[in-house]
DNA sequence: ATGCCTTTGTGAACACGTGCACAAAGATTG
DNA sequence: CAATCTTTGTGCACGTGTTCACAAAGGCAT
């Protein structure tokens, strides 16, 4: 039943719309990058376009937050980094553990967008006793039998999980178990966890396989004849009830 | 202005909404675990639990391709896998080029989901001479200068971005001018591409944040406080109108 | 001071996505 | 062949998100 509770409930947590949640860090990208050139002050409409986002949208978005800006001069850019980042729990310090050390786990641990937020990679774990000790991104990598301890000793509430699909689910329960209650996960898997947890999937060949739908779009409304039904009447496929793992079905039917 | 067109617009392609779009790939993976496991058929409630999604909505999503299931049984699972494969365009092989070999561009050239699916690893492109000719996952890389080059010989339409930020809207602008349509973007920027051209992105740091921000209100709901306003009435921050990069601007501000 | 000009903040309409609940369709059993 | 049982497909209501359009607010010039 309860598998994979990926979604926020309809919490609607305390007014701001998950929607806009999920912008602010958009926002702030383009804040700091104005900051850093030191303009002082923003404009909905530049800002909007900066974060590419339409200014009617990032205006409503800030006014869930309240009421930062001056009419007729625009948004105070430190003011607004600052009214963000606490929103967002950023001035807080976020202890993060990665699990699962192979490519993309070394690719998370020399990532620089964790570390100039408010997030800290306190501990590399993975299964591989070999691995033990091996420094990525300047971190040695500690074996996974230590992560209960880990995760408690340094009080971590969120985990990355990048381990091999297989392996995820188990890496997931035992986060949980060492309270962990917010999971970001890589591996290609529905993850189930309690109530309580927070569950954000990335996943790569997902986001491929969505491009690959509208191009494939593109292209079919030139040669046109993909719309109705090509070669597939919806006849129950009695072509077998029982197939083998790789499957009689076609894997490429060229147009 | 037109910076960043990044959401699809309300083009809702062949009727089909992109939030079900969006959940295919999902299904898919359900199902072809099914098929490996050899189990010729599947009901809406089976196949909705193990994706992580309302039975409701995982029929409704289905009604969108066509009827493909018996009342009273379920989908088969081979002709599923088979119909929503090639509803994504996956039945053809999309030749994709990953630039910017870092960690993360190894990380996502050995990653085997690309290629289980349809998709086709033809070149790996980054601008460091000294990589040229190294081979990351079996294939070598080639130099950035080749690029018009190869996405012309290869009829590739999908490029992958895995530059650092800064040259992330350049090879953006190459790959769109040598011809590809698609682009998922894993740099931390938002690309200005023309009309026609779809960029997804996926952004590791913004995942962590909207986690921060749910873990922050879990345990703000403890020891309350935030709720209000602090200690920052909405008067215009005259707190100096001009300044300096680093911002004098508290970074971290405990409760 | 007064009036003009810019830009915010938001009410209201609209579009989109979700979930319930149930009728219709088909399998299966006696 | 009829009755029953299972499961799909979908009409409908509801919640969420987006966009428009404009009044209110404030700066700025005269």
């Amino acid at each position: 039943m309860a598998t994979g509770r990926t979604h926020r409930p309809a919490t609607r947590s305390r007014g701001i719309p998950e929607a806009t949640v999920a912008r602010l860090p958009l926002y702030l990208r383009a804040l700091t990058a104005l900051s850093e050139r030191s303009v002082p002050t923003v404009s909905s409409e530049e800002l909007a376009s900066a974060a590419g986002v339409n200014s009617a949208k990032l205006r409503k978005d800030f006014s869930y937050l309240g009421s930062y800006g001056t009419r007729g001069v625009g948004y105070d850019v430190e003011y607004l980094v600052y009214q963000i980042s606490r929103e967002l729990g950023l001035t807080q310090d976020w202890p993060v553990v990665i699990v699962g050390i192979g490519n993309l786990g070394a690719a998370l641990a020399n990532y620089g967008g964790f570390a100039s937020r408010g997030f800290r990679v306190a501990a590399l774990i993975d299964a591989d006793p070999a691995m033990a000790g091996t420094p990525v991104a300047g971190i040695p990598v500690q074996h996974a039998d230590e992560l209960e301890q880990i995760v408690g000793d340094n009080g971590v509430s969120i985990g990355v999980i990048s381990t091999p699909a297989g392996a995820a689910q188990q890496v997931c329960d035992r986060l949980v178990a060492a309270g962990v209650t917010s999971i970001l996960n890589f591996a290609p898997t529905v993850l189930s966890v309690p109530d309580g947890v927070d569950v954000r999937k990335v996943d790569l060949s997902i986001e491929l396989q969505i491009l690959a739908f509208h191009e494939q779009r593109k292209s079919g409304d030139e040669t046109a004849e993909s719309s109705p039904d090509p070669a597939a009447p919806p006849v129950r496929s009695a072509a077998g009830s029982r197939k083998g793992p790789d499957g009689d079905m076609p894997a490429v039917m060229p147009a």
